[in-house]
RNA sequence: CGGGGUGUAGCGCAGUCCGGUUAGCGCGUUACGUUCGGGACGUAAAAGUCGGAAGUUCGAAUCUUCUCACCCCGACCA
């Protein structure tokens, strides 16, 4: 392609409402172009990288067993609503839902669990059809809150899903390994540093999950892994072994103190003297569910952070706030700051992260305005309420696995996410197979997918440097760019003739022969970060070229022979 | 959903507080000439429903009301 000819459009300034590098170098470079907020043009050079890495994946995908297919992008809420999740869509704001004009009700698929489970039940009746692993690479749609970070979130993107259907749970596992190589094959093509870390399995539902995080200090998912062993895992998700701490015995009776707009943590700590881990703060939750609400009091050491996924997953809900000043002055009695265990209305389920069960002499709110009680002790004064895990792990904490190290934290990227479903789907949707010993069993389904449009941002995140982007081999939208010093027909003449000679051997060239400035090139030629650049200036006449790659910049002079053995090499 | 901000030429902005001829500037675009080893220069030119609607006024980019879009921050504390 001669770059006269190609439809890019480069600039001199980085947009003004970008704040991630590679949103400010797609935007730049016009590679990428804004229609409105969270939706996006792909030019043809991006374009052609979206396509290499749709080959990639597919490729792998077709490799590792799975068949390739496509599905509806619009579908009826009565398919949402055999699965459930109508509901839970809609009710968390992240589904695009019209009608059609018989008044239809319809969404712009989010993902695609119900429609192949729909396909797959048309035709697969026996155990001995499987399994099945079927996939597509199609638009989705979620409506965003806030799109933001260029192609890292946006409300229209592209991805690829994957779902499989085992009759047993062992078959499950093959199925789930099976895709879990495919996926690092897939990102070691991509040229990608990435993690997988454990997660959160989220409205998809499922047992386990796990996701493929491309690291990166833009990124909008914090990581927690352990440098000892192979524990990594979504803060979400993250257990934690907790530091030890001395707690004072004071061994005295319950006391109420005056603690006069004494409210958080903080606070009562410049006021009473006591540790923060010698606390243990009551925070009440409005647990949704579809067709009711209720409430939650959730007992958690003073230092540490509910995690609210753990919370919802505990309760099993379809979304939770924290109560309002209103709520909790009726349920408590006191005003937000002083809410405790004792004497609640008797609407609201108690619960405690397991951190509490070591604590004793607490303080604690009394669910009177102004008061907390000290030296409370479980045993004594309150029974220990039901106890789960809901705290949120932090850096510097000890593995949950190995107990050895303390866990670092790490940013990224989430561009894939496994999930073992197990029969949620195929049980309500009645997706069954007759096994072996003619009884009707749910299919076991696993789903796979991969954020196909979120890895252009996540390999230029990884991959830049202050002129522009440095694409992979692998899924850069050109190979090799050639420069002309000049305009004059003998340089302009032999750039022309080795695009040509190139372009047959099989390498896809840029030529640019625009009449710009050298320099202007030069510019350009980093930006858009083509991996090889051959410069036809002085030399030309005598057959010699500057090669150099766009990553290290040095530059070596070589003949059109040498150029040749170098890029068979080097592609 | 709450708070803040911005909409003026393709892009980036000034002008708005304090209403007043023909709405400017930089980049880009077009023509011609000189340039051409890291975003060249000169001369000339084209390009605007001032986000939209209604209102106030002799007169509105500017004031008022409504509205739309976009951006940023927040959605906590107990």
């Amino acid at each position: 392609m001669k770059l006269s000819k190609a439809f890019l459009f480069t600039t001199k300034e980085y947009p003004k409402d970008a704040d991630v590098i590679s949103d400010k170098l797609l935007r730049k470079s016009n590679l990428l172009v804004k229609s409105h907020a969270g939706f996006f043009y792909f030019t043809p050079l991006l374009n052609r990288t979206l396509k290499k890495i749709r080959n990639i994946i597919s490729e792998e995908m077709d490799g590792a067993g799975a068949q390739e297919v496509l599905m509806p992008i619009l579908m009826k809420k009565e398919l949402w609503e055999e699965s459930g999740r109508w509901d839970t869509y809609l009710n968390a704001e992240i589904m695009f839902h019209l009608k059609n004009r018989k008044n239809v009700e319809m969404c712009l698929g989010p993902t695609h669990e119900e429609a192949v489970t729909d396909l797959v039940r048309k035709f697969i009746t026996s155990y001995k059809q499987l399994p099945v692993i079927l996939y597509q690479q199609n638009t989705k749609f979620r409506d965003e809150i806030r799109p933001r970070f260029g192609l890292m979130r946006t409300s229209e993107f592209i991805m690829k899903d994957a779902y499989s259907f085992d009759s047993s749970e062992e078959g499950l596992d093959i199925s789930y390994r099976t895709m879990r190589e495919a996926y690092r094959r897939i990102f070691k093509r991509i040229g990608l540093e990435y993690i997988i870390v454990q997660a959160d399995s989220g409205a998809i539902g499922g047992s386990g999950s796990e996701e493929f995080m491309i690291t990166a200090d833009s990124g909008e998912d914090t990581i927690l892994y352990c440098p000892e062993c192979r524990y990594a895992a979504n803060l979400e998700k993250a257990g934690s072994v907790l530091n030890p701490v001395e707690f004072n015995d004071y061994n005295k009776e319950l006391i109420k103190l005056h603690t006069p707009n004494i409210r958080t943590v903080e606070e009562l700590v410049g006021f009473t003297g006591i540790p923060a881990h010698q606390m243990i703060k009551t925070i009440i939750f409005r647990l949704i569910y579809k067709d009711s609400e209720k409430f939650a009091a959730v007992m958690i050491r003073g230092d540490l952070e509910i995690n609210e996924v753990k919370l919802l997953n505990y309760f099993g809900c379809l979304d939770m706030i924290k109560a309002t000043v209103e709520e909790i002055g009726s349920l408590t009695g006191a005003e937000v700051g002083f809410a405790g265990p004792f004497n609640l209305n008797s609407k609201i389920q108690l619960v405690g992260d397991r951190s509490i069960a070591e604590v004793n002499y607490f303080l604690c709110g009394c669910n009177e305005t102004d008061y907390h009680n000290i030296n409370v002790c479980f045993g004594r004064d309150m029974e220990l309420p039901p106890l789960a895990d809901l705290k949120t792990a932090r850096e510097g904490e000890i593995c949950p696995e190995c107990r050895k190290s303390a866990l670092v934290q790490k940013m990224g990227i989430e561009v894939g996410h496994i999930f073992k479903l197990g029969t949620k789907y195929s049980e309500k949707m009645r997706a069954l197979v007759t096994d072996e010993s003619g009884a009707e069993i749910p299919m076991i389904m696993g789903c796979y997918g991969i954020g196909t449009s979120r890895i252009i941002s996540a390999a230029i995140e990884q991959n830049h440097d202050g002129n522009g982007i440095i694409w992979q081999n692998s899924i850069a939208p050109y190979h090799i760019l050639i420069i002309t010093v000049g305009k004059e027909p003998p340089v302009t003449d032999i750039a022309e003739e080795l695009y040509k000679s190139l372009t047959e051997k099989g390498y896809e060239v840029l030529y640019d022969d625009r009449e710009v400035s050298f320099g202007f090139k030069m510019k350009d030629a980093d930006l858009i970060g083509v991996p090889y650049r051959i410069v036809a200036g002085r030399k030309a006449s005598e057959g010699i070229f500057e090669v150099s790659k766009r990553r290290d910049g040095i530059k070596q002079e070589m003949d059109i022979d040498s150029i040749i053995t170098f890029l068979e090499t080097e592609l």
